[in-house]
Order: structure tokens, then C-alpha cells, then sequence
DNA sequence: ACAAAACAAGAGCACTGCTCTCGAATGTTG
DNA sequence: CAACATTCGAGAGCAGTGCTCTTGTTTTGT
């Protein structure tokens, strides 16, 4: 069924395009609550009916968007770990990667909000961008891992204090075990140990874009900054 | 000016009282995105604009819900902490007060939203909330504080890794000594370091609630106790 | 008893998401 | 090429939202 692209599959594909541009403009400047589809629609001179040609519902537009931003951080995550040339300076690794998220993420704080932000959509369509939202985690467990293969990049983690995260973890584990392929697992201690991170990471960022350290952090970056060398520290690194 | 409470004084305060449960119900249901005055009207029987005489705007009264969370979560955190009979077993004072407020957050899905999530409001109102907001983070405070004065409880925290908090968290500093009335300053590590945990508390509840460790985490009750106690010992405690 | 203030109700405006219908443009097939 | 089918854009319309204004009623202070 090898048939060449017809004018109107063309058409098609630039419009829904066109849209999906028009779209994330208003998400930027509007926030992903104040997304309103007929704006869009007057943002690329339709009316709004025309538009549910290309996009089922506002949600599925928020889900479209969703995936793209998510896409959008993870490159910029990964390409700000790639920019390390020595790659065995694990550290300088996980610190430009945390940096990169956290310049993106002030740089998009409407896209951020729509990523890590009370979730706007219902429960049951943002489950399938589970792909496209792993990334980052991803890639900072790679570093993390890569830390603890290379000699004296870090110091094994002793079992931390009270319960052991074994019992809750083991999904990570495994899910860390299809995506990265490691001939070994991962132990408990570092998989829980890397969450607390990313958790850590993620709270930092959105209080400092939701406001909730006004009045407590001046120097936002260097706050960060210290933040994240602590963040090493934590998972074992030197 | 000794005057007794008119009816209309009585009336207006009932009524007032009378709107503000009926948005908690519906925030407590619809959330706070979806929380409609039109629809708050309609459960207390009266007409949209009426409710306009007792409410300025969606906003307004989305912040008084704001206040009143903030509140209601300030207090459940307070109670669990005053819970604990030995006063100097502090890291059962910390894991009581960071359980309590994690158990408030997952039975008010929509209220920790409303305080902790991309926020719905502009910039302007939530930031004559910060009294309430911060009641939360001072018990915590006065926890760790309790620990490194206690002999024994707590060992002093080395210098971290990588660039001082010194710098960045100051306003904190100043802001601790204007709430807690402390003799001495909290040495800045002791504050980036409170700042970074309760972070962390706040990171781990929202990925719980938001859905962003579904096939990473299985039992998140004890997940979270075991962040609690790691992040009892990176505070310094025993 | 009367003027002033507060109130509840209704209509109305501008906006939203979304559905339906109706011609027109574009596609495929005989 | 002609006929039919599909796709598309525009418009009207529905139900809902926040919010304002007017109108008539009730309560208050004088």
C-alpha cells in the first residue's frame, strides 16, 4: 500500500502542527490551566469546531503537550551530561544534569507545572506517557550507577537507618532492570536512595517556582547548587 | 461602642460559615481547579450572585480555603508531635510529625494540592498566607533544633560538599531567629539542610499523590518511613 | 415612621469545552 | 470524466463558568 502523501495528508500534518505550536505559545504564557483551546484555534485563524478535527478534547491537547515537554527536559538533560567530556568525572556529570533540569525548568515554568504540577487531566490518560516522562530519572541513574562501577568515584552505601527500603522498591528495581539492562541489580539502598534524590531535586525546584521559599532562600542557584553536592554526597559519591 | 450582635451581623456570619464548608466539600471532591462558586451557591441554596456579597471572587475565597488547609495541616502536624510523652525522644518526634503530615496530605488529596501544587491563584493573594503556611516547617525546626541542643541526640553537622549554604539561606536564618526566638543562630548547614528535608517530605507526598511513582514504589507507607529515618540521619540525628 | 444600608434574586455579558448540521473542497472509484 | 464518498471549515447552539448590574425586599439606625 505504498501511496504518495495526498495533498490534504499534507495539509493535515502542517495544521496539526501549526496547533500543536499555537498551543504550547499559550502554554508558556498562559499556564496549562488557562489553556483554552479556542484561543488556540483564533491563534491559527480557525474556529474553534475546526479544530476538534485535528485534536479529540483539551485534554488530549494537555496530553500532546505533556509528551512534548517531557521529551524537550529529557534532551536537556541528557545533552548537558553528554556535554561532560570526561566521562568518568561522574560528579560533574550529575551536577550538569541537575543544573540543566533546573534551567529548563525556570526557563518553562508554565511546561514544568504542566509536567510535575497537580495533575489538571484525570488520572487515566497521562498513565501512557510514562515513557517519554522517564528520561531524566533514567539518565541520572545511569550516572549514579556508572559512580559506583568506576573505582573510587563512590564509597559503597552502608544500609541506612530504620526500614530498609527493599520491601517498597523492588518495582524500581525492576523496572531499572528492563530499561538499563545492568547485568546486576541495583541494591535497595541506592535505588531508594536515588528517589529521595529525584524527590529532592524536584521539590526544590517547584518550591522555588511555586514560591514557597520566599522570604527563606535569596540566591536561588547557589542555593541549588549547594543542594545538589549534598544530593552526591548522599548517594555515596566522592 | 458596646453593641449587641444584630440578627444581620449573626446571620451574615452563619451564612459566611455556611459557604466556606460547603467549598471544602467541594474542594475536598472536585479539587481545587474545579471548585465553582456557581456550584457552592447551589449547595447552600442561594443564587450565584448572592454569594458575592460574602465572597469577593473565586480567588479570595480559594485562598481562604488556603488558609484554613494550611491551618488544619499545621495543627495535625502540631498534635502528632505533642503526641510524643518523652520530649527528648526526638527522632520519634520527627517521624511522628513527618507521618501526621503525610497522612493529612493523602486523606486531602485536593486541599494538599491546593497549598502545595502549581498554584491556581495569581501571585498576589497567596503571599499574605505565609503565617499559616509556615507553621509546619517551624515545628520542624524546633524538632532538629531540640535534637542538637540535646547531648547526645544529634551530632554536629560537618561541613557539606560543594558551595555553603551560607549565602543563599540567610533570609531563612534571619526569619528562624525572628519565629523561634533562639539565643543563638542555626548554624546555615542545620538550615540548608532542614530546608533540603523538608523539601524531600514535600517531593516524596506529591510524586505519591501526583501518580509519579506508579511502577516505582509499591508500599508507600513504609517508603516513606524509611525517607523519614534517612532523613533524620542526614539532619544530624541519631 | 423614615431614610439608609444590606441583601437575595434575576438578567445579562463574555468566556469556556464540546456537539451538531450544512455546504464546500478533496478524495477515490466506476 | 463523472459519480460517489470522505474530509473539512464554518456556524449555530447547549451547558457551564466568573462576574456585574439592576430591582425589589428586608433589616437597621435615626
Amino acid at each position: 500500500m505504498e501511496h504518495t502523501r495526498t495533498a490534504r495528508e499534507r495539509a493535515r500534518e502542517e495544521i496539526t502542527t501549526e496547533i500543536l505550536e499555537a498551543a504550547r505559545r499559550r502554554l508558556a504564557s498562559d499556564g496549562p490551566a488557562n489553556l483554552s483551546l479556542r484561543a488556540v484555534a483564533r491563534d491559527v485563524g480557525m474556529v474553534s469546531s475546526a479544530v476538534y478535527r485535528y485534536v479529540p478534547s483539551r485534554d488530549d491537547l494537555l496530553t500532546a503537550l505533556l509528551v512534548e515537554a517531557y521529551d524537550e527536559l529529557g534532551a536537556a538533560a541528557e545533552a548537558a551530561d553528554d556535554g561532560v567530556s570526561d566521562r568518568t568525572d561522574v560528579r560533574a556529570r550529575w551536577t550538569a544534569t541537575c543544573r540543566a533540569v533546573r534551567s529548563w525548568s525556570v526557563g518553562h515554568p508554565h511546561d514544568y507545572a504542566l509536567l510535575y504540577g497537580s495533575p489538571v487531566i484525570g488520572y487515566a490518560a497521562p498513565r501512557d506517557t510514562v515513557g517519554p516522562a522517564t528520561r531524566v530519572i533514567v539518565r541520572l541513574v545511569g550516572i549514579i550507577s556508572s559512580a559506583h562501577e568506576i573505582g573510587g568515584a563512590a564509597r559503597p552505601l552502608p544500609e541506612g537507618p530504620g526500614p530498609s527500603f527493599e520491601p517498597s522498591v523492588g518495582d524500581a528495581t525492576a523496572a531499572l532492570r528492563e530499561v538499563a539492562g545492568l547485568d546486576t541489580d541495583v541494591p535497595p539502598e541506592l535505588v531508594g536512595r536515588t528517589l529521595m534524590a529525584w524527590s529532592t531535586v524536584f521539590g526544590t525546584i517547584s518550591f522555588e517556582l511555586w514560591g514557597h521559599l520566599v522570604g527563606s532562600v535569596s540566591d536561588h542557584e547557589t542555593y541549588f547548587d549547594s543542594v545538589v553536592s549534598r544530593l552526591w554526597h548522599d548517594l555515596g559519591g566522592v
